[in-house]
DNA sequence: TTTGCTCTATAGTTTACCTCA
DNA sequence: CTTGAGGTAAACTATAGAGCA
């Protein structure tokens, strides 16, 4: 800032720093009291409110200093903040009255009102972050939590599955090919329905216990023929392979020996690469429907 | 309906002052 | 004691919208 033939800079203290223009040097002052300080010889800092004592040499400084720019008292503030408090708009009448009742210009009431919105809303931004964050926060918990019970599900359902599969084939082998009446433990937390798809209402397959969360589930699933030939496994593939969308020509295909290419979407049907391990389709659709 | 004026709002910036290391 | 950095309040600028003649 350069006033007149003086040179302020409010970042900066008139000592040790100088600003040469030609063969000439000027000091830098900080402010316009700084260099009032400098010249009278007198660099010591004043107070900011003046006592009455002292008001002979403050009318000096007025005198001075054309513009000031003055802190509002306590008691300014107090009132202006109870202003505030019960109406953050100011109508012209109540800044009359304010800057009447305050001894200040209707202007600066305006202002410190202009400024005090501004920090009202600074603060309020704040506040609604930290809920905000809060509310996050408390979010990410909760979806960690669903995604660990998510993970111990699956682990169970591949487990089942590869004991379904395991007694399929003994139980065919003693039986010739009668069904068998499968021991499936009841889900331990989360209930079927949060974690399964459902169209309707009504159960299409079902493996009569009404405890399988597994075979329950999808009423895109057929029945199983009348003389009860599709076995457990085979249907768990099906019902999978339904729900994903994925792999209904191979789940067909190992029902009832047609072409099995598993060529759809994709999708892997290698015997042995269960449906299970397409992990991210899984995740995505079993799981989270 | 359009235009010009006034007032007030907000957002961003500058200035002056204070505190503290 | 002095200095400089950083924080904050007071004041300013630019811009926009509402109300009114």
């Amino acid at each position: 800032m350069d006033s007149g033939r003086l040179i302020f800079d409010s970042s900066s203290s008139h000592a040790g720093r100088m600003i040469f223009l030609g063969d000439s040097a000027f000091p830098i002052f900080r402010d316009a009291r700084s260099f009032l300080r400098f010249k009278n010889g007198t660099n010591q800092p004043r107070p900011f409110f003046t006592a009455p004592e002292d008001l002979l040499e403050e009318e000096y400084y007025d005198e001075q200093i054309p513009e000031k720019k003055r802190r509002l008292t306590t008691e300014q503030v107090r009132l202006l903040e109870k202003s505030f408090e019960a109406e953050n708009k100011l109508e012209p009448e109540r800044k009359s009255e304010l800057a009447k009742n305050l001894g200040l210009q209707p202007r600066q009431v305006a202002v410190w009102f202009q400024n005090r919105r501004a920090r009202w809303k600074t603060k309020q931004l704040e506040t609604d972050f930290d809920r905000l964050k809060a509310s996050f926060d408390s979010l990410v918990a909760n979806r960690d939590s669903l995604l660990k019970d998510n993970d111990r599900l699956r682990s169970q359902v591949l487990s089942l599955t590869e004991k379904v599969r395991e007694k399929e084939r003994l139980g065919l082998a003693e039986t010739g090919g009668q069904e068998i009446n499968l021991d499936f433990p009841s889900p331990p937390t989360a209930a079927p329905t949060q974690l399964l798809h459902r169209r309707g209402g009504e159960d299409r397959l079902s493996t009569g216990s009404g405890e399988s969360a597994i075979l329950d589930a999808d009423p895109r699933v057929p029945l199983p023929d009348s003389n009860g030939e599709s076995s457990l496994a085979e249907r768990l593939l099906f019902a999978d392979a339904a729900r994903t969308g994925c792999g209904m020509a191979a789940a067909r295909g190992l029902l009832k020996e047609d072409d099995g290419g598993g060529s759809d979407d994709g999708c892997s049907y290698l015997p042995g690469a269960g449906i299970f391990e397409e992990a991210d389709h899984v995740d995505s659709w079993w799981f989270w429907n």
